[in-house]
RNA sequence: GGGCGAGUGGCGGAAUGGUAGACGCGCUAGACUUAGGAUCUAGUGUAGUAAUACGUGAGAGUUCGAAUCUCUCCUCGCCCA
């Protein structure tokens, strides 16, 4: 007999399906209205020349989802593009001297071709999106042109972060700790420039409200968007000043509860009223104050642990409420860019206004008591909790909850303060100083100011030639002269364009709409097409885009629901959000995110040549739960070769051993017929299928568990055709007949494998029909559970003994087997029995 | 400082309130082999020859029964300050 070549030598193998599913265009869809659809989208990478097996993680979860999917009926969407714009392939093009375009090319053609498809993905490429071709980002300024008429878009002279390793501006959310997203050692610095923005603020309030509805979301990422959107509630309460009675300062505070106990008001040193209120005597020290205050950035003047300062105007305000006289400070921990620009003293129920009183001497008077019996309690602390409300005139004695309302509608009754919603949330800065990324498509005219470019004259083209890329800062853009020089078109005059581009986080923040009609020409999608296949269905990615990219793709969602141009007001209903991969860095001597600069990487193509691609997903996978942290280690990934390797060398197996494959065995076998050992195999095979099903289910995702359930299976499998020299024609039916089950349920893990033991075994007998075209298999409940079970005897909870029986014996029965047992009676020795807790097929619990 | 999450063998990790440690790595012994970093078999939480005892960061509580629920504390991670 020949036998077949046990070796499974991934890498040929997968090269030749690889070939062959991509003349056959196995995973390109169209709009279908017979079958459930589904959008499966991965958060699209960078094109920055190389990706690592730390990538591959997402790559590998969000396939996997889509393969299932594909297996159980529905018609899957699963796209991929690149997120081609953005700085690094400007300051690679500096080092190398190439064009950003061209050095961005070359990356996307090795990483699709050379990385995602020899990871085994099922992307359907004809929708490919790369968002710094003509035809892409003629949408993006098509977009940018529509917020513009919806007026989304304004411009403000404000303080803004700049980093200057980027020599440009940052939105609030790239900045962290301080430092520049990008360049972690880089300390963002403010300075006054005017910019664009996007108004996400108007969105504010649905951008909270609707997190509601995202059900499937993590936690955290709803409670991190939550915090940053950051919306209080409150009130503006004003003051008369006591010699000018012309002069009101409006305060914000989230706690009008203990407007009462104001004992000071403290100003911005930016103040518009600073100045007239500041007494001739404390001018010079107000007036050094302010200039200190003016050198330090917004973030060191927020950094909370940092000792208050502050200088006594002279001026007092009088308080509305119960005619108090009230000093006014001025102190740089008030910001002018947030609330009002002056904020009341309480020192007795806030922190850092009890400090701030100490340190200058100022009264604390309490208007809050956890006890409202109790005398005035000695504080030492601010009282921050709840309580009853005294020294508050007619308030007294109520819960400070409920004073919180009373006390703003007696005051918006006497017109001295009204009810007020604030946020954290700033409008999104989109300009940047730098080449490449989207022109934003305005005009400067001097007769009519700024003039957006008109629809048809989309795109402004990114100019290619001649472009001086220093990286020193200035848009590159306005160094060329055919760029800038422009007709206006309103009144023809001569005009300017802008310089700037956009964030490309506005590329990213409508790419999975694009996906929807990639090859549109005429315009950014069809209402009909992005009807059909959005919201995504599951989207996979990094936590670190928690805020940013998701933020920034609910809010284009929305303005694009408001505009009519979809009906979709959620972009994605199901996220998952996967863990990072770590690794053992020998520059560091710690466990890293593996990283090229922190020197840790694995390449793919070193590892898909000596394992294969299939074992490098069954790894991933296997090592972790999805949103857990992976550290990468090779040793444990030998564990999934040999996987792969034993279920080559059992497919092998069945084709020497058994014979031919024949039709007839794909039949569910006549479980009468079958003896013990074959009934076992058949109901391990369904018991196999319910398990993995649950774990492939969208609320759980445990692959690692499911491909624990396929070793299992493979190990009882195993077992089953060691047991014996000879096969009858039973055992050769139901062995074929469960190995089809076994290779339908790898196939989404590991797709080269399964299909090359697919044709081996001849369950296609034609290399065009796929295992990846069939149905997931189904089970039948009474076949996933075995007749024999182990019945568990406890004394006071404690495991004593065990038992072999069978299912279904009756609660009589067991508690006789328990109180006969030799081991249980020796433990119970003479004490007396309590009660018994009987647990069908599992355990009887003596109490004693 | 605030918010969220996590602590289980040598390691990665399993466990609808019901047999803790599935599955895998590593390790030990054996088989096969010219060879083994291939494969197969058996074993592997700790202590103990054993019976047995102990065991899910620490401590309490609820329960017939807790890794799982509640409270206090400790440690680590992430996010926001």
């Amino acid at each position: 007999m020949n036998q077949t070549q046990t070796e499974y030598t991934a890498k040929s193998i997968e090269d030749k399906w690889q070939a062959i599913w991509e003349k056959n265009r196995l995973y390109s869809v169209t709009e279908n209205l017979d079958k459930p659809k589904f959008y499966s989208l991965v958060m699209f990478p960078y094109p920055s020349g190389d990706l690592h097996m730390g990538h591959m993680r997402v790559y590998t979860i969000s396939d996997v989802i889509s393969r299932f999917k594909r297996m159980q009926g529905f018609n899957v969407l699963n796209p991929m593009g690149w997120d081609a714009f953005g700085l690094p392939a400007e300051n690679a093009a500096i080092d190398r001297n190439l064009h950003p375009g061209d050095w961005t090319t070359q990356n996307i053609k090795f990483m699709r071709d050379q990385q995602l498809k020899k990871l085994g993905t099922s992307y359907d490429w004809s929708r490919e999106v790369i968002t710094c071709n003509a035809d892409y980002y003629k949408w993006t300024q098509w977009l940018f042109l529509k917020f513009y008429e919806h007026g989304l878009v304004t411009s403000k002279f404000a303080p803004v972060n700049w980093c200057s390793k980027c020599s440009s501006v940052l939105a609030n959310e790239q900045v962290e700790d301080g430092k520049c997203w990008r360049h972690g050692d880089e300390t963002v610095v403010q300075k006054q420039m005017k910019q664009w923005f996007f108004k996400i603020t108007n969105y504010a309030d649905r951008l909270l409200d609707d997190l509601d509805k995202l059900a499937n979301w993590p936690n955290k990422v709803k409670t991190m968007q939550a915090n940053w959107i950051g919306r209080s509630q409150g009130a503006n309460l004003t003051f008369i000043c006591e010699n000018q009675p012309n002069i009101q300062i409006e305060v914000f505070t989230t706690r009008p509860d203990t407007v009462y106990g104001v004992t000071f008001l403290v100003l911005s040193p930016e103040h518009k009223d600073l100045m007239k209120l500041t007494t001739p005597e404390n001018l010079s020290e107000v007036e050094s104050y302010v200039s200190q205050a003016k050198a330090k950035t917004e973030l060191e003047r927020m950094a909370n642990d940092r000792k208050k300062t502050g200088v006594f105007t002279g001026s007092y305000v009088v308080s509305q409420f119960n005619g108090d006289l009230i000093p006014i400070y001025v102190s740089d921990y008030v910001l002018t860019s947030y609330g009002t620009g002056a904020v009341m003293g309480v020192p007795a129920h806030d922190q850092r206004d009890f400090e701030f009183a100490q340190k200058y001497n100022l009264p604390i008077k309490p208007v809050i008591v956890a006890d409202k019996n109790a005398l005035q309690e000695d504080l030492s602390l601010a009282y921050t909790d709840d309580g009853y409300l005294v020294n508050s005139n007619q308030f007294n004695g109520m819960s400070n909850t409920q004073a919180k309302y009373e006390i703003v509608n007696f005051a918006a009754a006497n017109k001295f303060g009204s009810p007020c919603t604030r946020f954290k949330l700033r409008d999104w800065l989109i300009s940047r100083q730098r080449y490449w990324g989207c022109p934003i498509p305005l005009i400067h005219c001097d007769n009519c100011g700024v003039v957006p470019v008109p629809f048809e004259q989309l795109p402004v083209l990114l100019p290619t030639e001649n472009i001086k890329l220093t990286g020193t800062g200035g848009s590159p853009l306005a160094s060329q002269k055919e760029f800038i020089e422009s007709t206006c078109p309103k009144c023809k005059a001569a005009s300017t364009r802008e310089t700037d581009t956009m964030d490309t986080f506005v590329d990213s923040s409508w790419y999975y709409f694009r996906y929807a009609d990639a090859n549109n020409a005429d315009s950014a999608f069809s209402a009909d097409r992005v009807n059909y296949w959005l919201p995504v269905d599951q989207y996979v990615g990094g936590v670190e885009h928690a805020i940013l990219h998701l933020l920034y793709s609910r809010f284009f969602t929305k303005a694009l629901f408001d505009m009519g141009l979809t009906k979709i007001q959620e972009p994605f209903t199901n996220l998952l959000s996967q863990g990072m991969v770590t690794q053992y860095s020998q520059t560091s001597k710690r466990v890293e995110k593996m990283s090229k600069s922190r020197g840790n990487v694995v390449g793919t193509n070193e590892f898909f040549a000596k394992y294969g691609a299939d074992t490098a997903r069954l790894f991933i996978l296997f090592a972790a739960p999805p949103e857990i942290e992976l550290e990468w280690s090779q040793d444990s990934a030998v564990g999934q070769f040999r996987f792969v390797n034993k279920i080559w060398r059992l497919a092998c197996d069945i084709k020497d051993k058994l014979g031919k494959f024949n039709a007839n065995y794909l039949e569910e076998p006549n479980i009468n017929d079958l003896t013990s050992e074959q009934l076992e195999l058949l109901k391990l095979t369904h018991r196999t299928i319910k398990v993995v099903s649950q774990d492939l289910n969208v609320d759980k995702y445990t692959f690692n568990t499911a491909i624990a359930r396929l070793m299992e299976f493979i190990n009882g499998f195993n077992k089953f055709m060691t047991a014996s020299e000879s096969y009858p024609s039973q055992a050769k039916a139901l062995a074929y007949f469960c190995f089809h089950k076994f290779l339908l349920m790898l196939a989404p893990f590991a797709p080269h494998l399964s299909e090359e033991a697919y044709h081996l075994l001849e369950y296609s007998h034609c290399e065009d029909i796929s295992i990846h075209s069939q149905a997931w298999p189904e089970f039948k409940e009474e076949l996933t559970v075995s007749n024999d079970i182990e019945l568990v005897f406890q004394v006071n909870g404690k495991l004593i003994s065990k038992i072999s029986t069978y299912r279904g014996l009756s609660q009589e029965a067991a508690k006789e087997f328990a109180l006969n047992d030799e081991k249980v009676k020796q433990k119970i020795h003479s004490q007396n029995i309590k009660k018994i807790i009987v647990i069908n097929d599992k355990l009887v619990n003596i109490v004693v």
